[in-house]
DNA sequence: GGGCGTGATGTTAACGTAAACATGGCTTCC
DNA sequence: GGAAGCCATGTTTACGTTAACATCACGCCC
């Protein structure tokens, strides 16, 4: 270890002054790359910054810039896959732009949980903030925020409100559900999400309206709630149908459970049943068999919301409304004609 | 740039205490919740707040008390399970302590990527940090950081210079590879994750050293990439070897692969062999069939890591060397005595 | 009844940085 | 040769907050 860099003093922009032989603010321009430092003044100041360990104090800067260069995240898990890859292309994209990420869980997905997320919000570094807002607030019928803060919005219905970001979940529900029609099935049966998600809603009502639209039969929905348990018990029931040759699942975790419970029941796929799922997880591909998915491009999302906060930021003209990122099919060995 | 004029509504303590009709002194001491402010003043105080509209700036805050209340996480990537949950567990954590987590990206994992992570660190508003190291550095022996920051890591062979907390791998995969000895399989054979991970390097060592002190033979080992792709792959080949009844895949999404390469060779699990996996993906309970896997508290790696730092940061006696969190095996429906 | 604590509030200064302005040496050009 | 300009660097000040100290009114006790 370097033995002179105890930093616990905290070394300043005058201590590596005094030791450069210059002013403040000389070390402050080097410190900012400014121009009009000659170069061997420059290499004494960074010199002494080495010798010293310094590093800037970025309370300072803010205080004196107004600005942080940190956007803030709130959402309630980085559990599902779609949170953590949004997350992480956030976070990426924004470090590109000289960004940093503050993450703000929310324990309970309440009006009052996104208020007091934003209460330590206020009281946080932050210039703006993404809200990954991916189920109904339990206990609010739309999302309202304090006044005076920027915010996206991912994954949500507040598009009137606030600009929003989301994948195209209602044409890539059709494109799966016009997959398997196209493929000769008479219907498609459906796995949905929880109700309280409006990816699931959204998914749901296009699958519907695709039917409707196709002049085919609407069969019940199975309920699930996003996991491969739960799409195991809806498979149980729709492996008892012996009309159902193809199933959509809202979500290819549930479809890792649909396929599982055809397979213990016998049912071949996709010589007996076909299945889509929804998401393009990296596993999807190893599945037994491989599933036929909707590929979602998370990366897209995370970048949209991002360029769309620093717009507002700087005050450019920002796109108003919801910002749809579309989606595609992927075909792969889950699907068939029906059999017969 | 862009005109300065425009900031932020900018209400200051001074703005408050001119509305309330009292010093900024008292503005702060509500603020703060500090005692000695009567209740007449302190509700002018708190009215005055809420007719500007305003909020505490956590930069001249952070200035003063020389503290951001700020933990930075260091990582590669969020999109393995281990990560993002860990990643979830520690801002939660920081949460409930009172402490925001920044995340900070690196793109490569080398020296140079971590170095230039703390680089950008040392400008942003963090009070120390967690580094989740998973991998190798790949031109490095080991980790070196900058002097004067308070750090964590976890998954890592820094136990010497730094605190490290892990998931307790070597005794996770022990557990995996007596579980499958027990059922009577003569021997196990092994995929293992990508050189350059240190979890992948200690399951594999960790096997191989049970299956000596057992007295058995090594089979040689089929190297995976943590997908569930290259899981497959491995287990086309050990389906080509008639002698392997029970396998121990480094991670459930390989084992994935590896159970869809004997449903495809006709090999069936647990009948004609065993498959255990290695983190208990939320998942794993919907494979076909069932995945017997060894669980991980990522939740407290996530709670270890959080304690650890903010003792060293109040300068509490920190453990030194290396926590590790136990696992523990779950058995499902993939392991059973071999045939015959 | 005067000295004196006590408790509420105000005043001052400082945290580290960077914009704005000031200085002073050196070149350039007529 | 001297005014003008330019460049490198220095000085001043302010950002918003809070610790430390200052003030002031009131009541209490001998």
């Amino acid at each position: 270890m370097t033995a002179g860099a105890r930093r616990r003093p905290g070394v300043s922009m005058a201590d590596v002054a005094r030791v450069a032989g210059v002013s403040a603010q000389t070390v402050s321009r080097v410190s900012n790359g400014h121009p009009g430092v000659v170069e061997a003044t420059r290499r004494q100041v960074l010199d002494a910054m080495q010798q010293l360990g310094y590093r800037p104090n970025s309370a300072a800067r803010a205080l004196k810039r107004g600005e942080f260069r940190t956007l803030g995240v709130i959402l309630f898990t980085l559990a599902t896959t779609g949170n953590s890859r949004t997350v992480e292309a956030i976070a990426g994209h924004a470090a590109r732009e000289g960004y940093a990420i503050t993450l703000i869980p929310v324990a309970v997905p309440t009006q009052d949980g996104v208020l007091g997320a934003f209460t330590r919000l206020g009281e946080l570094a932050v210039d703006g903030v993404i809200v990954i807002m991916e189920v109904h607030l339990l206990d609010a019928a739309d999302l309202t925020l304090p006044p005076g803060v920027q915010v996206v919005v991912v994954d949500s219905d507040a598009g009137e409100r606030y600009p929003v970001v989301d994948t195209d979940q209602a044409d890539g529900a059709r494109q799966a559900t016009e997959h398997l029609l196209g493929l000769g099935h008479p219907t498609v049966w459906h796995v949905t999400g929880p109700a309280e998600s409006f990816a699931s809603e959204r998914r749901a009502h296009a699958w519907r309206s695709t039917l409707e639209a196709a002049g085919r039969p609407v069969p019940p929905v199975q309920r699930g709630d996003w996991s491969a348990e739960s799409g195991y018990r809806a498979g149980l029931v729709l492996a008892g149908e012996p009309s159902c040759t193809a199933v959509f699942a809202a979500n290819d975790q549930m479809a890792l459970g649909v396929m599982r419970a055809f397979h213990e029941r016998g049912r071949t796929i996709p010589g007996n049943v076909s299945v889509v799922g929804f998401d393009d997880l990296p596993d999807s591909g190893a599945f037994f068999p491989p599933l036929t998915t909707i590929h979602q491009d998370f990366a897209e999302v995370g970048r949209r919301c991002v360029d769309g906060l620093l717009r507002q930021l700087r005050h450019e003209p920002g796109h108003a409304g919801t910002e749809l990122v579309p989606t595609r099919l992927v075909i792969r060995g889950s699907t068939a004609p029906p059999p017969g």
